[in-house]
DNA sequence: TATACATTTCGTAAGTTTACGAACAAATAA
DNA sequence: TTATTTGTTCGTAAACTTACGAAATGTATA
């Protein structure tokens, strides 16, 4: 039983797992979509999106592994909603590392 | 002379950018390193980092296209810095996005 | 001129991402 | 029961990422 210690803090793991959840722009545009509540199930979802079914269910997949949604499954069909928690925690946490001592930079 | 349109905002497009800039723990290390100042060159961020010369100088290339720092090469060093203008208008987007209609959030 | 130093670029390997269509699954309708 | 609808999973190809060491670069010094 043993613990695998990383090089890089909690935090740093955790900001960069959330960054790349939003690092391509039809899981932004999903986030969005979620996120103005013009859509909830997958289907009206793929038809706002540029992609196969499958690559949605991929994005969506990879949203839902960052914790940033959950997912409803009701055959046929799935609802999904942003999850207000980790959403907080992603918010706070990028919102601080861009905050963090800039305010006095000044590069000699 | 023909003008790409893409299937995304120049919004989601830039989000998703800086994004991916931040989207590894040692990038995120680095700008950690920068903007608090306690280095500059390119080996002091070296001696702190888990990573061979190559592999950083090859983030740092990232971050650089990303134009979240800028780099200024007097050889044999080079010193880098946060990108203000840049710093600040990712935070002003990420921003943007985490607050986008989310306070009314409900999901039915 | 040759050497040393700090960093970048090159070559390359292993792993991950993004995309698609085909096949599959699960509930409901015909 | 068979067909339809809605999504997911599988297989796969192409592109990108991350990592390393070796070689190259460019200035300063011996």
């Amino acid at each position: 039983m043993t613990v695998k210690k990383s090089k890089f803090t909690d935090t740093q793991q955790l900001i960069s797992k959330f960054a790349n959840a939003l690092a391509n722009p039809v899981r932004i545009s999903i986030l969005e979509l979620l996120a103005n509540q013009s859509c909830c199930y997958h289907g009206d979802l793929s038809a706002e999106l540029p992609v196969a079914n499958s690559t949605l269910s991929q994005h969506l997949k990879v949203l839902k592994d960052a914790g940033l949604i959950q997912g409803e499954i009701n055959p046929p069909k799935t609802k999904y909603c942003i999850n207000l928690e980790n959403w907080g925690l992603a918010k706070g946490l990028l919102i601080g590392f861009f905050d963090s001592k800039i305010h006095s930079y000044k590069c000699d």
